[in-house]
DNA sequence: TAAAATTTGTTTGAGGTGCGAATTATATGT
DNA sequence: ACATATAATTCGCACCTCAAACAAATTTTA
């Protein structure tokens, strides 16, 4: 049940029935299909008159189409629906603080073209460059309809203002995308913080989230984001700045972060943690040694997590020691908010096996029973959840349930 | 934007259409009344043909009542609509470890009745206390329509199998309180976490929440429990056993907690931990002495407060120490959730104006400026939140967005 | 081979809902 | 008395889902 927020609802007309209606067969369509008008009806519990209109509807607007016969032991064969995945393009781009991708992706968020460049450090220059490359890269397909263009960046985004807020990985200021994005293209943009982006891909094409409407993702990288799905929505809280778990502290008098924090959980837990870890800190056998020759130059976290799969002591302890806080840090995420499903991103997955055991053994003795009930998974980071999360930004605008009230 | 959930969506008829559209009216008279049939048409943007009918509907199911005639400058005088208040009541339970308290309500929350008793021990015990007491105290009201009895629980219930888990303060196992309940009285019984109620009857009965859809409500007593509302909704988590943030460890290698986990927050600010600091910790100039005469005989937390209103160093010092790490807590709420109030509940906030400053100052100093939004205000414990809360819950059923897609 | 049975999908009329224009009701000012 | 203004209702229309009847397609059975 939901408060009806009387500053801003939205009262429902005789089409918000056919829009719900509409939305529920076609997510049915895209999860179940091959399926038949008789099965929607089944599904949905709608009637078979309705399934009828409803998917005339949909194929008259290009969103389905039909495909060949199905068998039945008895009786009028059924005429199968598919979703008509190639009918429409989502834009997907993922911002990082070194490099911005731009792709073309169906509406199962397979890419189909990917294109790659430096992002600028100054925030006007880059976005004159994204602006001139997404031009010509729609530009590229003239007979294609392209739904919309979701953004995904390393920072905060404030729902209200649409400007970038709290991006220290990037060090920009106030900046707003959307708008000159929008009007350099024409179509919809929407902007949205990495962790929350990763954590839609997550619920709208991961088949572990079935049935699930409690997730978080935890994309750990240079820093540790979070992106929280409750009841099937996206947390954004006041403006969009929820989800900075990772400025937790998780020490009060642990070492100074760059928020300004002391002992936050990034800075035990994230890649560049795992990194200053592996350079300052005792190795193996207990004597406390400096490693004069990596203070210069430092191995990057493809590089520990490659020495440690090596059998490299150091290494090895140093992810062990990431698999401990990151296991401190589920904790607090499981017994806060109980979702059912926790989903880690980052290299750090490639080492899923040697952390799952450790990341567990501090669940199991610093969680009550009901709280493990969370399901903790790693995703597969070549599949981009970043540049899909950026996909399904645009696609629930179609297949989400619409605001009602 | 939400996800629909194909295991279990509501699919939209005719009537979705007039019980989003009613639910909209009834909360706007609710919370704008006395309102003309012509204010709701303005301020719903709905045609007055149809306010008129929706109007017509919920004055013959006696939701709402026709007052005098408004004063206008010119042209016919309006006709108020009221929120029929005292058309029905609903039933507040509120379960703590040592008492047990029934309330009768109207649709405002107020109060007409109270009734308490002790809570036994044993769970089946209590069950059979409760429902003799309920069927005796709805029996004195013969003439009365009863909406449904809302419980209050200082745990977390499970809402698949409506049963109690996690409730350490009780010491009771898997119990079913709705179950019996329902079957004893006939009505509609919903039982929910007392911070969960708390969160609740904030956002349903607090004007200083008036277009808030994101608020956590931190109940400070012998532990700490944490309510969240994100999106107007109740965040519940799998199993509904989401927000035990007062057991989230705030340091890693701190004091064994009961719940298993090592320096959990509740360890370092609830009531309890006030009055273990108290007891033991050093006091004033700095000399560490043992209070050999409070170690059987531990001061309650009100007399804590009395004697640091009174200006007791030692007291002073425990309450400080409490404002501290309640602001440690409050930070992780204020990064990782950002919501846009959070509402602080139990008797501590009766030392408001010794804590505030110190809160702040431990937010000011952790936070970022964005996550700053968060307002963090007290709850007038006279008030009765929990009983309140438990209030809103049947209330919501009526007053809330109805379930779509 | 023809009729019965079974399942899919469409057509049709009934009932519900909001919209928008017209109408009625009630007030003030000139 | 009349114009003007505002409130509230009435009425025809368009849209939606539902339920039952109907049409289409296929297998089973006599």
């Amino acid at each position: 049940m939901r408060k009806i927020d009387l500053t801003s609802f939205i009262v429902a007309t005789n089409d918000t029935v056919r829009s719900i209606n509409r939305r529920i067969i076609l997510d049915l369509i895209r999860t179940r299909q091959p399926v038949s008008r008789a099965d929607l009806a089944r599904l949905s519990g709608l009637q078979r008159s309705t399934i009828s209109l409803i998917t005339e509807q949909l194929l008259t607007e290009k969103w389905i189409t039909q495909g060949a016969l199905g068998h039945l032991p008895r009786g009028r064969k059924p005429r199968f629906l598919h979703l008509n995945v190639e009918s429409t393009r989502i834009v997907g781009v993922n911002v990082r603080p070194t490099n911005t991708t731009i792709a073309l992706a169906n509406l199962n968020a397979q890419f189909i073209a990917h294109e790659s460049f430096p992002t600028n450090a100054d925030a006007d220059v880059f976005i004159e460059d994204l602006t001139r490359r997404l031009q010509a890269f729609i530009k590229l397909y003239p007979d294609v309809y392209f739904e919309g263009i979701g953004v995904s960046m390393p920072g905060r985004v404030d729902s209200v203002s649409k400007k970038l807020v709290f991006a220290p990985n990037l060090g920009w200021g106030d900046v707003d995308l959307q708008t000159p994005l929008e009007r350099a293209t024409g179509l919809l943009v929407e902007i949205e913080n990495a962790a929350n982006a990763c954590a839609l891909a997550e619920i709208w094409f991961d088949r572990r989230s079935d049935g699930i409407q409690d997730l978080i993702a935890v994309t750990v990288s240079e820093g540790i984001g979070t992106g929280i799905i409750s009841n099937g929505q996206l947390m954004r809280g006041a403006r969009g700045v929820a989800g900075e778990f990772g400025h937790v502290s998780i020490n009060e008098t642990g070492p100074l972060c760059k928020c300004g924090n002391r002992g936050c959980w990034e800075v035990y837990a994230s890649n560049t943690a795992a990194i200053n870890d592996y350079v300052n800190v005792t190795s193996g056998a207990g004597s406390k040694r400096q490693n004069k020759q990596f203070e210069c130059d430092k191995p990057s976290f493809d590089d520990i997590l490659h020495l440690s799969e090596q059998g490299d002591a150091k290494a090895v302890e140093t992810i062990e020691r990431m698999g401990h806080y990151l296991g401190i840090g589920l904790a607090m995420l499981t017994s806060g908010m109980a979702p059912s499903m926790i989903v880690l991103i980052g290299e750090v997955t490639r080492a899923w096996k040697k952390i799952e055991p450790i990341i567990k053994n501090v669940l199991d003795t610093r969680l009550q029973k009901p709280a493990l009930l969370t399901r903790i998974v790693p995703a597969e980071d070549n599949l981009q959840p970043r540049l899909r999360g950026s996909v399904a930004l645009i696609l629930q605008k179609h297949f989400g349930a619409p605001l009602t009230a």
